[in-house]
DNA sequence: ACATTAAACTAACACTTGTTAGTTTGTTTG
DNA sequence: CAAACAAACTAACAAGTGTTAGTTTAATGT
């Protein structure tokens, strides 16, 4: 396990700072109060606030677009694709719990990393209704609305963060399984 | 139709702005700015900051707490009452798009009504675990982890104003079946 | 032992924050 | 017309904001 750096350090600890108040809410002082440190020692490690939010926001956007990327272009069902991607959200979170609070909450904030930051969830959420749409072509998939599917299954799973520090008793391999009946069974035909 | 004060008129533009950047971020001069008037004016109307939040979200979890008794009180099958919890998020949001938006969003800002909000949480999502286990007790439900179900529906619904405003060629009636035959007939037996 | 460096510190900055006090303006009511 | 009122205004406040500059401290490598 390598050993994180003082950088790492700080940005983890903003992460959790930012899931409890949203990112406006918290200050550098609370930040680094957190750390146990002045405010102003921050900045030999970081370039500013702005900056720690976009570090958090955009590596966990970029490794969903990653994730994504590998799903569309393997060679198995449409069904088999959207279980996969409940997988990869359950992994990400279970890595990155607080991450992904600022991404749901946060984004809006990016400021110049704006619109790098929709142009990946709109290749994303693409690729996640193309998925569903051929998946009922195929009749894999229940004829229904598939932006209703696809805004059910996303917003749930985004979601996730909110959810599953609460329940630890759930290994990921199980919590995979239990989404997948709610969320696919429901929709396999 | 009643016609709209000037109190009624600052909150509604408050929620429309805290939706758009969340409640921290947004300055009683943005909130001034919108109105076309100066940010001491405000106070000819409103208490606070804080105040304007309160009154937001708190009238939009009493409409909850006041549907979800009407529901739960009901003699109807538990798939009805599930049913009928899908209608209910759908109407109010249909109807507070922006008030939904703060409750989700904002609503660890609420400081001395925090805990009275979380008491109406709990009892929500109390009662609501409670019609799907005696669902799955009634086999009217499939045999899958209550908690589960309770998660994917409740975050799809409450994630409704985040969609909503963008599907305006679908009526309410539409939305409520659609994303019944979504989050309920996959759960049916 | 000495030079280097990582990482903390103090002090201060320019600006923004929510809010108050006191005043002005225009409209409604007696 | 005069009184009352709703709702805007200007000016200012104390506290808090992100950030910079310059300095001190303690550990590391030669």
């Amino acid at each position: 396990m390598k050993q994180e750096t003082r950088k790492e350090e700080i940005i983890r600890v903003a992460a959790k700072l930012f899931k409890e108040k949203g990112y406006s809410a918290v200050t550098m002082r609370d930040l680094a109060k957190a750390l146990g440190i002045k405010a102003a020692s921050l900045y030999n490690h970081i370039n500013s606030k702005q900056d720690i939010l976009k570090t958090i926001i955009i590596s966990v956007a970029e490794e969903f677009t990653y994730g994504m990327d590998k799903i569309i272009n393997s060679e198995v069902s449409n069904i088999s694709k959207l279980k996969s991607i409940v997988a990869l959200h359950v992994n990400i979170t279970a890595n990155n719990t607080n991450g992904m609070a600022s991404l749901n909450n946060d984004w809006m904030h990016l400021e110049d990393k704006l619109d790098y930051y929709m142009q990946l969830r709109d290749h994303y959420e693409n690729n996640c209704i193309q998925i569903i749409k051929r998946g009922i072509l195929a009749s894999e998939i229940k004829e229904c609305n598939p932006e209703i599917i696809m805004f059910s299954m996303l917003t749930t799973l985004r979601s996730l963060y909110l959810w599953m520090p609460k329940k630890e008793d759930f290994n990921t391999q199980d919590l995979v399984n239990n989404l997948t009946e709610v969320l696919i069974e429901g929709i396999n035909k």
